[in-house]
DNA sequence: TTGTAAGCGTTATCAA
DNA sequence: TTGATAACGCTTACAA
């Protein structure tokens, strides 16, 4: 590998003139800075990372962690964040899984962004204990280099459920996240408080996973008590796709027997048959934020929690609820 | 931070001492070893990863640059990707932008996967001659440091040709790549030998994008030009997306008057309605085969490049011509 | 304007 | 079994 050191031996100059025309200071004449500027390039010369991260302490990275590379929410998330990175003189890079923990501690990355259930609070607030810059986007956590950008689910929740009763439906379904997501326990929350304040409407939770599969078990429960039309809140789009596959091979219809409302307004949500009502964001605007936080957060800038703001996107997974003479 | 000479110093011993009982050697002594051990523990000492990189020259970590991180063929095939790096001891980040590829030629990694048009031949090449490890899944490049993960895009073409000839259509729209892929290079070969061997097949080529705005372009076009059902073969699903969702805004109907297969069987295409035909192939294999090859290029294997089967997705999108005289 | 040298946090060689 | 020390490639304060 070719280093300064050679560099420095080629043009008969120190190492350390070497560095300084590579970093362009008005220390060095240009006489001097052109010609080891040439050497460098005939020499094919790439200053190595590590070297500079151990002297200078940081690297110019961002990192974000997310569950898992397969998901709908991701790609505009991922571009928003990239945007505002690049912008601000970082580079991003995306990490999965457990074993890639190791690059915020090791300072492998100047701070993370980090949308993962499965990446413990307890291990994110030992990370900022030592003094790691962290911003979370599916939970709370109180710590002075901890920041959030956090989704409106409150107001997701209950624009979702307003949305049904507005239509008149009057039993509904709520189809839960995963046991720990802060995110499932946020629209609970909501649902709760919209039903207790709202004459004449029960509500059923069904435990799920944020994932198809619970859609599809939770379809098969809802087929099973069927007696006339209901209204489903899946607290996820993912789930609701799901619950749309199960239904599909039965006699009900969406939209018809049984109404439903997702939450996240994924790509897939437009195409469904019916289209799939839903709770909107940006999910551009949410990982630009992120970064933004990150950055100042590093800058040791001081930063104010940020939230983002959500939509109700009709389709037609909802209609009215028919009178009960009229009713199958 | 904390580094090895706190630990040194609080355990009265010196930094190699140190070193090595972090590292599991067995040079030291139990005793010593375990003292240390519990004192790094209770400084919460995490090892610098600049440092240790700097000092052996390699960091274990592998690096994919796509183009961008918004497209749905990436899940699969980033968690392909994972799971072989992680089983091999290998992290895996993921890049995206011209101003991320310094992390190959800086060592931030040990290797790159290229899914990235944008990403040069030439630059690709720079490194490659640098003695950095490559292995691309978009394109071909002799080097002894470049392997190849390609789609069999002839035969998958080939089949989608094959398909739509089968069912008795003789004019077939193709909907090509950007200029410069080498996707849509092959995958147009394919076409010609198809078109040439087979009789009374007219083909006319529209210049696409990838895209869904190439698809809907294309769909103005074809439009405009109607007369006559007509086949449709867009080089990929993203476009094919794009062109059904023009059409669907005129009284023409997929599978009825437009004939339209795609390419990649994204998950979408099992969303359309009718379902989109396409040609379909494991994703997460492809990441796998990608990441597998890429280690063994690193460790200084031998490697044989590979090729990723193809096979045809059926669907509603394509049906039977209707013969002249019953025709529209 | 340029050079000398210390130091970033490791690993690993060689002596003790 | 342990310790002293050089080295990895760079930045930067200080000296010349």
């Amino acid at each position: 590998m070719v280093s300064i050191k050679d560099i420095a031996k080629k043009a008969g100059v120190s190492i350390s003139t070497v560095s300084y025309a590579l970093n362009g200071s008005n220390k060095v004449t240009d006489e001097t800075s052109s010609k080891i500027l040439a050497i460098a390039k005939e020499l094919n010369y790439v200053p190595n990372a590590a070297a500079r991260t151990l002297k200078k302490q940081k690297t110019k990275i961002l990192g974000v962690f997310l569950t898992d590379f397969r998901g709908d929410v991701y790609g505009d998330l991922l571009h928003g964040m990239k945007e505002v990175s690049n912008a601000q003189g970082y580079d991003l890079i995306v990490c999965s899984g457990k074993q890639s923990h190791r690059m915020l501690p090791e300072r492998m990355i100047d701070g993370a962004v980090i949308l993962d259930q499965m990446f413990e609070s307890e291990e994110l607030l030992k990370y900022a204990d030592l003094g790691h810059k962290i911003v979370v986007l599916d939970r709370e956590l109180s710590h002075p280099n901890i920041n959030h950008v956090l989704l409106d689910n409150k107001a997701g929740a209950t624009l979702a459920m307003e949305h049904l009763i507005e239509k008149g439906h009057k039993k509904i379904y709520v189809l839960t996240g995963p046991e720990g997501s802060y995110d499932s326990a946020q629209r609970m929350k909501a649902v709760r408080l919209v039903a207790e304040r709202t004459q004449d409407v029960e509500w059923i939770a069904i435990p799920g996973n944020f994932e198809k599969s619970g859609g599809e078990k939770a379809a098969e429960q809802i087929m099973q008590e069927y007696k006339e039309p209901v209204a489903v809140f899946s607290l996820n789009d993912e789930m609701a796709i799901g619950f749309i596959n199960r239904i599909a091979e039965t006699e009900l219809r969406i939209g018809e027997h049984i109404h439903l409302i997702g939450f996240d307004n994924i790509e897939l949500a437009r195409y469904m048959q019916p289209r799939l009502a839903s709770i909107d964001y940006s999910k551009q605007k949410w990982g630009a934020l992120a970064s933004e936080q990150l950055i100042k957060l590093i800058a040791g800038e001081s930063v104010e929690d940020e939230q983002i703001y959500v939509t109700l996107a009709d389709g037609g997974s909802v209609g009215p609820a028919i009178k009960k003479a009229e009713s199958v």
